[in-house]
DNA sequence: TAAAATGTTTTACAGATGTAAAAAATTTCT
DNA sequence: AGAAATTTTTTACATCTGTAAAACATTTTA
């Protein structure tokens, strides 16, 4: 049961995560707020569902600034885990497990660059043999 | 708003009612309970939040063998459609909107057959001009 | 040291979701 | 006609989600 589920809310803060790998409540609070629009205490929440739900490690460190007790948060789990568990979850639920029918659709629908779809056909390539 | 959120439950009985285009409630239940486990009355709620939401169409009409007034249901929207609305989502929210990122996933972790490898790229190719 | 600032934790609360039992209506059977 | 069967509708209820206000604790500052 590993990597419990990532609810929309939550991947705005997950992904705020990740790029940092290590980052205080009040950073994730600083990048996620001017994008949502949401009340820092909704991003507070989101950070602490996400520690009962084990995808997120919490510790407390003295500010550098200032010297409060911050929480730093830190994932449990890497980005490219959690994207392969909700993928897989996705493809099974909304396209039946077809994945070349999921990847007819994306590549219709994602207007992709001509760079991207040259890189694309090599990653094909490599699976060919 | 057309089209409005499809839950995970709910997807199991549209791609029944996709598959039929026009199915009685009882039908729907032969089929998603065996391999859901489910109560019928819980798939007889899940039809009912579907016409609620607008994505299924539901009619009475008399059974054939037995006279009973049965409930009959059309879906008011293609899977295409509902499958490109989920999916964008999914993308904006998972890869934050990164298609190639999302497509390379996908051919990595689908093992697809070289057919399918094949027919991907012939589409690749469309799309290059 | 008392007030202000800052950060964390607790509590809240409505709506969505999964899951179905209970009740009601209709049709069939004896 | 009354009982049994079948189907639909209503009601239920715990958990999850989105969204945050309120309360509390800790520092800093006046």
């Amino acid at each position: 049961m590993s990597v419990q589920k990532i609810t929309d809310a939550e991947w705005k803060v997950m992904h705020v995560v990740w790029n940092h790998q290590r980052i205080s409540a009040n950073d994730v609070i600083a990048e996620v707020v001017p994008e949502t629009g949401w009340s820092p205490n909704t991003v507070r929440t989101l950070l602490i569902r996400l520690v009962e739900k084990g995808i997120l490690h919490v510790e407390k460190e003295r500010g550098k600034e200032k010297e409060y007790l911050n929480s730093v948060y830190t994932p449990l789990f890497s980005r490219e885990e959690c994207e392969s568990v909700h993928s897989r979850s996705f493809l099974e639920r909304v396209f039946g497990g077809d994945t070349s029918r999921l990847l007819a659709h994306f590549v219709q629908d994602g207007d992709l660059t001509p760079e991207q779809v040259k890189e694309l056909k090599k990653q094909l390539d490599k699976f060919k043999k």
